[in-house]
DNA sequence: TGAAACTTGTGGTGAATTGCACAAAAACGA
DNA sequence: TCGTTTTTGTGCAATTCACCACAAGTTTCA
């Protein structure tokens, strides 16, 4: 259970671990198997066991796992049992969707501000939330204690905005800009970048 | 040079390193080493060196790397010296901004074709593109020898259009529904989650 | 009841990946 | 010209990671 302990890629499958549980337990299933969920994840059902294995034995020997005990558990590692408030910064083409999108229901993350630089933006509203002006950034992050926040400007102005987030009080950012952000150590991001997705793919093409 | 020896992970990475050069000869540089390149994307230079070593020699001793060539070299091995097209399925909140998403410009790929399945969508316009009837997905995709989506549509379709497009010959899927999708093992998936990513980042959160 | 069928958690093993260190080559400067 | 600096490509070592296999616990069913 020790946090120092447990390699980044196995942290890096709990996500995926629990999203597959939580689809099986929309579907009204109870009871599932390292096997089954193998199957669902595309990972082999030794590893998941043993991936489980880090944070205590959640399982039972001859039935597998009991899917709400196992969701809530993983929902406890991944501090995803309460919400997150997420301000989204950059009210572009992406910042609109991310900020629109319904896939964080149930999964511990609501966007709750939202940010741009632009006057002709500023006021306007977009999922239920006024966009607020990119002036008072720091001001406002700081003041809502929001952790996370979802880095949709561009490129050129996308370290320093992730510079102010981080001021801010900002401990992880999820980064739709096309370039590696610096960050202290005690700061994560997670890039999203589909072209690079899109070239991990052309590469096997002829 | 031979692809079956390449590891993937190694693969990954290739792209990533191809961003980083893109913006360096943005910025007016001709050339560049392992080291500064290195900090750039946030890997060492040995590993920076062996990657790149798996597939010639590109750089000189004492000089480094000339920019222009490595990109020319790394378009070459990623097949992005070509331009992709590619269709969008699903125009939601998500497919509505990959469809007009502008960081493909000079990344090898362009959206040509959109189509979504509500009638009350099809034929309607978003950047510059006519939403064609999801009816006519298989015939449309084959007939434009499209070999990329990006699949934008509900979780509960997710694997039967992935199906679809694969009958249409598409070898390659960026996958933005929140599953893992059952696919041959001749075509590619990529996915993309932005709860998974952050959820990977609230573990190591308080 | 008892045997057969499942399934977990884990020790051991082998493979994959990363990091280190250095020879060799090129550039630079006095 | 010649020593110093820079930098690559790579053999080797160390670490990390993934997989196999099995004892032990549980359920099922005759």
């Amino acid at each position: 259970m020790n946090k120092q302990n447990v390699p980044d890629v196995i942290v890096s499958r709990l996500p995926v671990y629990l999203r597959a549980l939580q689809r099986l337990a929309d579907a009204g299933e109870t009871a599932t198997s390292s096997q089954e969920l193998g199957e669902k994840v595309g990972i082999s059902a030794a590893q998941i066991r043993k991936d489980l294995s880090q944070f205590g034995e959640f399982g039972k020997q001859g039935t597998g796992y009991h899917i709400p005990f196992l969701i809530e558990r993983l929902s406890q590692i991944l501090h995803v049992d309460r919400i997150w408030d997420v301000a989204v910064v950059g009210m572009g083409d992406i910042g609109h969707a991310v900020a629109r999108y319904n896939g964080f229901a149930n999964r511990g993350f609501r966007v709750t501000h939202c940010f741009d630089a632009d006057p002709a933006k500023i006021g306007k509203e977009i999922g239920g939330f006024i966009i607020l002006d990119a002036k008072n950034l720091v001001e406002e992050v700081r003041k809502a204690e929001i952790k996370i926040a979802m880095l949709c400007v561009p490129a050129t102005v996308a370290q320093d905005v992730a510079d102010r987030l981080i001021e801010a009080g900002v401990r992880g950012i999820l980064n739709y800009a096309p370039l590696k952000l610096i960050v202290p150590s005690t700061v994560r991001v997670q890039h999203i970048d589909p072209a690079i997705g899109m070239q991990r793919m052309t590469y096997y093409f002829d």
